[in-house]
Order: structure tokens, then C-alpha cells, then sequence
DNA sequence: TGACGTACATAACAAACGTTTGGTACGTAC
DNA sequence: GTACGTACCAAACGTTTGTTATGTACGTCA
């Protein structure tokens, strides 16, 4: 039984469970029932703490967005392209925990496609991924480790289509590639960065 | 009332009917009702020609692969360099029917990442796609255009990635990602793969 | 003309869904 | 101790799901 003031970190509890059955079971396997189950309570306990199914979806959403601001922060030691690489690294599937996370984000492209409030917040997700790799890539062009005129947002949007292309091949024939196949294509991906804005020369 | 022989025919109009359904509600929208009402019918059509749900979903994704592979058969004029342009710019979604094509497959990663059978499938479409594409970027090699001692399968790998990853952020931001952006940016990561395989010289 | 299989529509089925309701246990306030 | 709000569970609600059963119209073959 809880104390008094517990109440978010329960909502933070139910979240996790969300996230779970998410990882397991996709999107079109996250029912309220699975997600009791997953944390050993009933639905009545889920509504209690939310009004509806779309708020605790929401809310588990912003919780996992929220470790992956922590995760990156952790990782802010390097400058330019290392920094990039890092960044990127952090996302790709590498770790069993990294692979759900991604395999929780392209579930939820799917409610995200058919629902416009649930698309805008992915694409604002998308926006703030960019904004926070832009800095890596100035710091680069700074450094002379990419073109200083080359346009940053070009870059920074070719980097994380790759990034995440990537994560979706690597999702569905994890043999295919073992975290030294990505490291190694991420890494051949990045030398190729220097030559992308000669086309403005 | 179709005649004797239009069977077949029949069921590419209830796959088609599930195609648009897929392509406006995703993968959790998709119902027999929805597809029943989306071709004027009743759920006994669907199930006098498809025993299960399953079976009408497998035979949907089956048609529009079947649809890709004449897409593409019509661009095969060029060669090298400019025949892997071309098979990249039939994939992005820069028309109606192109998004309509890409708003399935995203849906249906949620399906697939849950159900082994269809992940399967899905790695499967993955690989016919990049051995697609590879004879493009060994035609480029031995034109010239890419370096000869590169792994083409890492070029094409890499290539998949960075188009399907921008089809996805283009889903989700079209007015960020209009046709003269998407190609742009195309054009920019091609020009920058002659510069990839620098690696392993 | 009658028998028969195909091509559906209509309607019902149990199961599962999100949500609501009623009730119990318990800490806190007075 | 009584009152009260919080924290749940258990059960039921009406709806929607995939699937199945029943019925009918129609072309085909004998």
C-alpha cells in the first residue's frame, strides 16, 4: 500500500508495465488486461491512476522519451564527430535494452500514422532528436571534421534516416546484424559524411 | 455477380479494399467490418474467399509486393549510379501512391516485430529488396562510379537504411519533407558514397 | 425441370475490448 | 471513535472483434 505522495511514482510504475507489454507484444497487443497482468494488479488499478487507455499511453510515451534525454546526457564527454558517433551509437540496437526501446518507438508508428495527434508528437519527437544532434555536427564543421559550408540540417537529417534505417533492418534479422555488423556500417557511413555537401561546392 | 474463373479476381479487389483500409487506419484500424464497408460488402464476402483474417492480410501484403516489383520493372533503363537513383526515388514517398505504399509497410512493422511469421516475412522482403539493388551498385563499380574494392552488400545496406529512414520522418512531416527536399537530400547522400568504402583502403 | 455447387447477405456467436460500478481495506483528521 | 478520502479488487457493462451458421439467389449440368 503506498503512502500518501507515492501516487506518481505508481503512475511511473504502470508506465513500465506499458512499456513492457509494448516491447513484447507491439502495439496491437497493449491492452489494458495485458498490462495488469504484466504487473500482477487489475484494471481497475490502471484506471484509477488514468482516466483513459490514450493517457496512459501518453504518458508512458513522454516516461520513456524521458530516460532517453537521461541516457544522452550521459554520454555528453566527447566534441564533434565523436560526439555524433556516440550519439548515434546510443540508439542503435546494440543492447537488448536499446532493442526494445526501438522496438516500442516503430510500434508505435503505427497508431502514430493513423492518429494526426499521435503523428505530430512523433514528428515533434523527430525534431528534437535533430536539435539535439545539430550541436555535434556544427561542433564538427568547427572542428574542420565536416565542410563549414555545408549545410547543417541536410547533415543532420541524413544522419538519422541512416541511423534509423538502420535500426529498422537490424530489428527484423538481428543475425544479419550483430552490434559489430552496425558499429561497422555506422562507421562507414560516417567517413562517407565529409564528401555529402561537395555538392554545394 | 462474377463468373466462373473471376475467383482469383476477386480476391485482389478484397486485398486492394484492405490495402486502402491499411493505408488510412494502420494496422490497429483493420477490421473485417472496416474492409467490408470499404468495398460496399458484407464480412461473409471476406470470409467466403478468405478463411481467416490471417490468410486475407497475408494475401494483401503479398499484392502489394507483387505491385512493387512491376513499379520497379519499369524503371530499369539506366544503369550504375543513375539506375540506383532511380529504384531510390520509386521508394520515397514523393506521390499520393508512393505515401499511400510506405503508410502500409510502417503500419505493418508493428504486426511484424510481434508475430515471428510475419517478422520473417518481413526480413525476407528486406533481403529481395537489397538484392535488388546490388546489381546497381556492382554495375557502379564496374563503370566506375563506386570504388571496386568496396562490399557492395555494406553500399546497399546502408543505402536501404538511410531511404527507408527518410520515408519515415517524410510520413510523419510532409510539409518538412516536400519531393524537392526528399530528393535533395538523396542526392547529397549519393554523392557522398564514392567516399564510404575510403575505410577499408 | 430438378439437383447442385457457387456467391454472397444476414445474423448470431463467444471472446475480448475499454470503461464503469460497487464494495472493501486502510490511513488520516477531527 | 467516527467520518472521510485514497487505493485498490472483483465484477459487470455495452461494444466490437473474428468467426460461424443459416438462408437465398443464381448459374450450370443432367
Amino acid at each position: 500500500m503506498p503512502a500518501r505522495g507515492d501516487h506518481d511514482a505508481r503512475r511511473r510504475e504502470v508506465s513500465e508495465a506499458v512499456w513492457r507489454v509494448l516491447a513484447r507484444d507491439g502495439f496491437g497487443g497493449l491492452t489494458l488486461r495485458a498490462v495488469a497482468a504484466e504487473m500482477g494488479a487489475s484494471t481497475g488499478l490502471l484506471t484509477h491512476y488514468f482516466p483513459t487507455k490514450r493517457a496512459l499511453v501518453r504518458h508512458a510515451l513522454e516516461i520513456t522519451q524521458e530516460r532517453t534525454v537521461i541516457r544522452n546526457r550521459r554520454a555528453g564527454v566527447a566534441d564533434g564527430l565523436a560526439a555524433l558517433r556516440s550519439a548515434l551509437l546510443d540508439v542503435l540496437p546494440l543492447t537488448p535494452r536499446a532493442t526494445a526501446m526501438n522496438r516500442v518507438w516503430v510500434s508505435f508508428w503505427d497508431a502514430a500514422l493513423a492518429d494526426p495527434e499521435l503523428g505530430a508528437s512523433e514528428a515533434a519527437r523527430y525534431a528534437r532528436w535533430r536539435a539535439k544532434l545539430r550541436p555535434h555536427v556544427e561542433a564538427a564543421q568547427r572542428l574542420g571534421e565536416l565542410p563549414a559550408k555545408a549545410d547543417p540540417d541536410d547533415i543532420v537529417t541524413i544522419t538519422a534516416a541512416f541511423t534509423h534505417g538502420l535500426v529498422v533492418q537490424a530489428l527484423f534479422d538481428p543475425d544479419r546484424f550483430p552490434p559489430a555488423r552496425q558499429t561497422s556500417l555506422l562507421e562507414q557511413f560516417l567517413a562517407g559524411l565529409p564528401t555529402h555537401p561537395a555538392i554545394g561546392d
